[in-house]
RNA sequence: GCGCCUGUAGCUCAGCUGGAUAGAGCAACGGCCUUCUAAGCCGUGGGUCGCAGGUUCGACUCCUGCCAGGCGCGCCA
């Protein structure tokens, strides 16, 4: 049950019974105040200017046509033409108690279901994953979940980066090292040191570089031993990535890779077609696509170049290709891309180019859920001292080191197996929340402390308050399902209209890719779970109200669970 | 030069299609553990929402200009 959705029906249908137009909007928002009641309904006023009518006066007529009497205690006209929406007690239970009795928290599913491809991670293997990738990698991750969760058909899409001059270097690399015991397998257990090495030899080693170019060309012509060497790395490299998503519970498995390099044989073709379109022009010997809504200085009009004057290829080709394969092989109605947000002109020449070329039908929708670039403390791109970046599977580490010292200060009772699985968990959720909580699609700055805080607005607080509710559990031995929820005391009313909010937080999510909206929802809930854990004793109450508060507590911990798995979060029974 | 993004409390950030007195966390200060886990709760202090105009009954939100930062603009991805 979404309450907004609902509300914003009955209300719309009253402004258009008072005489407002089809399209008017009644926007219908959670109130801030207590004494605004739980919901109000701010359109009339924009309504009345477009009537010319006096807002207060429609706002009148609109009450007159509305009728709430069935989930509402009173509807007032307020200020210059608010309307104060009180629900029910006794209608919030009944909501409650559906929630409670039902798996999915009593979320409709979507009427019309999406396929929906969502491209995210995207790793370039040549290298180990760094901080950066975090963002992509989380984010859409939470957003498969939250998609899939409503209802719609989602198909994950790991694009990750498998071709390239680089790996010439890398492949020269191996083979050298191959011919020494053990060396290899050893060495490739870094894979950053490893493309360091690789690349102070190309630079330094003359000889090496032009073995290294052979490599490309010969990868590229399909050499066997080169395959072979370029396969042991890509497997290897993939190895690495699938170790930091288990870590990490993302669920991105090598079913979901689709590298750049399967949609190879298909370059020519892209270019083929693009020319029977009519878009492909010869500039400087390169193939171009001009579109007139891209122009850079001197409103001249940026290219976007598909095929090199040698007749290489480059990424906007493969993306195209990749776009065509997920409208016509993977029947995509929405496609997203978790990409910073410097790949913006350049997503948005592909998915120009995309609909003028029919690779994808005019309705489907491309979206660049962008995001900005990870700084350092002083404002600058991050880097360590030795001028790389920071290796992602070192900040998880660290995390769950921070984690486990404040377990073992915390709760030294717990066995170690335990502390060890608990520390896990926190230092894991904290670093996802911290950058799950953030809607930047600027740059942001990365914070050792604030990205490993455990306390205030993070995961472990979440977490905790989840944990509690268990420990009363585990206390309360059985209880009367059959009771009455009976919502008496502030705490208890404020907690109770903020269970029936997800739904809401889900919907914003969904459709605008940001999980930090769901976040702020939980941190929220928590919030007022925690004041009502303070000010509501429930195990020491009388059977009655023991009963009610525990139903209350009860839904709380699965809404905090549904929420946080929606974000790839694990709770804890005890911590 | 052109384009995109950003500017909110000392720091890190929320603020949903314009709505009522701009909110959190951290940091600072003051309270609360013989009572369901103090990773918590309650309270205090702290903001010309970058600047200046405009639209509106109403602007952090929309428009214009300026200032500051980041990023992107032909054969890397």
């Amino acid at each position: 049950m979404n309450i907004r959705q609902l509300l914003d029906q009955r209300v719309s249908n009253a402004l258009i019974s008072a005489g407002a137009s089809k399209d008017v909007s009644a926007v219908i928002k959670q109130s801030n105040k207590a004494q605004f009641g739980q919901y109000q309904a701010n359109g009339v006023m924009g309504a009345a200017k477009k009537l010319k009518m006096n807002p207060r006066q429609l706002a009148t007529q609109v009450v007159d046509a509305l009728d709430l009497s069935d989930i509402a205690d009173k509807v007032e006209v307020a200020g210059p033409g608010f309307l104060n929406i009180h629900l029910k007690p006794e209608w919030l239970s009944q909501q409650l108690e559906l929630a409670l009795n039902s798996d999915k928290l009593n979320i409709e599913q979507i009427k019309q279901p999406q396929t929906v491809v969502i491209d995210y991670s995207g790793p370039n293997l040549a290298k180990e994953m760094h901080v950066g990738h975090l963002r992509s990698t989380i984010i859409g991750d939470a957003i498969v979940r939250v998609l899939r969760f409503i209802g719609h058909r989602v198909i994950p899409q790991n694009h990750v980066g498998d071709w390239g001059t680089q790996f010439g270097m890398l492949l020269a690399h191996m083979n050298d090292l191959q011919s020494v015991d053990n060396e290899l397998s050893m060495q490739l257990s870094d894979l950053e040191a490893f493309y360091r090495d690789a690349k102070k030899r190309f630079d330094a080693e003359p000889d090496f570089a032009k073995t290294a170019r052979a490599y490309v060309v010969k990868l590229q012509a399909g050499d066997p031993n080169c395959l072979l060497l370029w396969q042991q790395f890509i497997d290897i490299s993939l190895q690495h990535c699938e170790d930091v998503y288990q870590r990490l519970n993302v669920l991105l498995t090598r079913n979901d890779v689709m590298p750049e390099s399967a949609y190879n044989d298909d370059l020519p073709q892209v270019i083929a077609d693009l020319r029977d379109a009519g878009l492909l022009t010869e500039d400087q010997g390169a193939q171009c696509v001009f579109l007139e809504e891209f122009k850079g200085k001197d409103n001249k009009i940026l290219p976007a170049i598909v095929q090199k004057s040698n007749g290489g290829y480059l990424y906007a080709t493969t993306d195209l290709a990749a776009l065509r394969y997920r409208y016509n092989k993977l029947h995509a109605d929405r496609i997203l891309y978790f990409v910073d947000a410097r790949q913006s002109l350049h997503l948005n020449q592909v998915f120009a180019i995309a609909k003028k070329a029919h690779f994808v039908a005019p309705e489907t929708q491309l979206e660049h859920m962008a995001f900005g670039t990870m700084m350092g403390k002083n404002g600058k791109p991050f880097a360590t001292r030795d001028g790389g970046t920071v290796k992602l599977i070192d900040l998880l580490k660290e995390a769950e080191q921070r984690a486990f010292d404040l377990v073992n200060e915390k709760n030294p009772d717990l066995d170690e197996a335990e502390r060890k699985a608990v520390a896990q968990t926190v230092g894991i959720a904290a670093v996802k929340y911290a950058d799950l909580s953030k809607n930047r699609s600027s740059d942001y700055i990365f914070n050792w402390d604030t990205m490993l805080s455990f306390e205030g607005n993070t995961a472990p607080y979440l977490q905790y308050a989840y944990a509690r509710i268990q420990s009363i559990f585990r206390k309360a031995g059985e209880f009367d399902h059959n009771a009455i929820l009976n919502l008496i005391e502030t705490p208890e009313k404020q907690l109770a209209i903020k269970l029936l909010q997800l739904p809401e937080a889900i919907e914003i999510v969904s459709k605008d890719g940001t999980p930090n909206i769901l976040c702020n929802y939980l941190f929220e809930l928590a919030g007022n779970f925690m004041t009502f854990y303070e000010a509501c004793p429930i195990l020491k109450a009388d059977k009655e109200i023991k009963n009610s508060r525990l139903k209350l507590a009860k839904l709380t911990a699965k809404t905090l669970k549904t929420g946080l798995d929606l974000l790839g979060i694990k709770t804890l029974e005890r911590m």
